[in-house]
DNA sequence: CTGAAAGCGCTTACAG
DNA sequence: CTGAAAGCGCTTACAG
């Protein structure tokens, strides 16, 4: 076996292997490689000869040790599957399309991994970036984070002096209750969120805007009308079913998401109530299921989030001044069941 | 500014700085750092003790360029905000959890993402191993990835030679032509997908089998009852008023999806028709929204199939020999469309 | 324009 | 057990 043939077998060329075949330096592949104009045409071309017939294909892992970045970003995602984040997870993604940058995946789903994710993931050694999703960060947590000088941001997650894109939950709450207002509807209930170990807040920030709005209305707030349950569809049908079994059942449910208003929906059928005469009902987030249930919801831009996110993080890793773009208002979408 | 301080501020500390600090070689801290057991237990405290002070944290960046790997899965997965793609990926990254493994995402949209994915993405030089989810791969995409000598395994989709984690799909569609068979129908529709530039083949196997079905119980198919759109639900609503506003309308509708099934129920209802009484439906896949709407379905294994590709992988990468494992059943879950 | 050399921050034979 | 040195595959001043 020649040597050639035998160097190719072995292991991918490398920049010498280039070098040497086209009779030139290292410092010149290199020159050609990254597109600078200090090349004479005939060496460009000789180098360019000896990529080709190597197959020569640069190393982006030396590339990114000598040039001290990843070329990569990272997300930091609870519960990723749930549709909001998924959709939250798209927006990014399309903001990432084109601009060079591997997408690093981290699933957070106990405090564990957040814990792992923050301590081993998130590292200026690791990422040029940091997304984070709809998590709060701990004290701690933050410290280190400040410590690593990685440039982050914030979605659907609030932190003094962060950059962070995130909508008015409080706002949205009040919006939903005031719809139900509108039609007629005096015994509200609301049904969001157990307190989370991971610490999420936007089922409370709606909470609270449902009951300013019924304070608005003249209407002071029932502790008996709030209810609370893991999340999940499953979780909010059967805390629904025990709701609407009561003798005094409220004419109308304000769900702190649409999944688990889908699962009020579900209770409302067991119990024979007809949505919305009997039962009106509105969710939060508009996703996809929300459509097909034909649920009346409060919009929030979750794709365009996720977007904003990582173009504010990207413009962050540029060096420029970090832009504050607003999101589309929130707003009530009205179907059949309200 | 003394220069420790200076130093600190400056860069992170590198395995040099512990090394001048604990007063030894830089091989022995890498010693300890590795668990070496060549290292006395003086030495160990005392690097221990230097790591501490520095709060160093070793450069994965310049370990896996020196030991030559990436210490990293990559995930190709086209529309991956799919409802049955996410729950691969579900499936992905449980299998990953804790093995030490980051997981890059590529999502593909487009034949141009696609051979970016390969071109770019599935390098022996970025990653350990990949991942490639329900998408067909191209002749010369192949000739490339063996080249690169990627450890490789595909989910949902076929390749004579590779690891491959699969369904029967004409199986399914059998299963679910059959059911409604058994219903008494007769006069059965299928409804799928275009075909896609993407290549995708699950629906035209489905419908292969609707079509097995349907010869065995002594039917002849007709053209004129397979209809096809563009995935998603709006695609497959707007099909199915068509279809449905023809005179002679089918009693019943296999649909390659579960997706495309909703969008068939919605149509139904759009047409003023009962389901089941009028019009039965069964989708494919069963994901959330199948239960949601109470649609009747197939079931395949969707996390599973993610969990065990990556298993696979992962033995894989290891040089375990490859386990062939099996997927659970494909099973029709009877719900109230039909 | 160009090549030799130093450097990115690790790991691991090698020779004590 | 241990340190000095070479090597992983690039980039980029530096001195022509």
């Amino acid at each position: 076996m020649d040597p050639v043939s035998r160097r190719a077998h072995d292991r991918p060329p490398t920049i010498r292997d280039v070098a040497r075949r086209a009779g030139v330096g290292v410092g010149t592949v290199s020159r050609v490689l990254n597109q600078s104009p200090l090349v004479s045409v005939d060496r460009r071309d000789r180098v360019q000869q000896a990529i080709d017939e190597l197959g020569y294909r640069r190393s982006s892992r030396a590339r990114n040790l000598s040039l001290g970045r990843s070329q990569a970003i990272g997300v930091v995602a609870p519960f990723f599957t749930t549709p909001s984040v998924v959709e939250r997870l798209r927006g990014v993604v399309e903001a990432l399309t084109g601009r060079g940058y591997d997408l690093l995946l981290f699933d957070v789903e106990t405090i564990t991994q957040r814990a792992d994710a923050f301590r081993h993931f998130a590292r200026r050694d690791r990422l040029d970036g940091l997304l984070v999703l709809s998590l709060p960060i701990l004290e701690d947590e933050m410290t280190a984070l400040r410590a690593e000088e990685l440039p982050l941001v914030l979605v659907d997650a609030r932190r003094p002096g962060l950059a962070q894109v995130v909508i008015d939950d409080a706002h949205g709450g009040e919006l939903a209750t005031q719809h139900l207002l509108e039609r007629g509807h005096r015994s509200i209930a609301f049904l969001g969120d157990l307190p989370s170990p991971l610490g999420f807040t936007a089922s409370e920030d709606r909470r609270r805007g449902y009951a300013r709005a019924l304070r608005r209305a003249g209407i002071e707030p029932e502790r008996a009308l709030e209810w609370r349950a893991p999340h999940g569809r499953e979780h909010a049908r059967q805390l629904a079913e025990g709701m609407l079994a009561r003798r005094r059942r409220p004419t109308a449910v304000f769900a702190a998401s649409d999944v688990q208003a889908v699962g009020v929906l579900e209770a409302a059928e067991a119990c024979g109530l007809r949505v919305p005469e009997d039962l009106a009902v509105i969710g939060f987030d508009d996703i996809e299921i929300a459509a097909v249930a034909g649920l009346s919801t409060v919009r929030q831009p979750l794709r365009e989030s996720g977007r904003l996110g990582a173009a504010i993080l990207l413009a962050e890793i540029d060096g420029v001044e970090r832009r504050s773009e607003e999101l589309p208002p929130l707003v009530v979408v009205e179907r059949r069941t309200s």
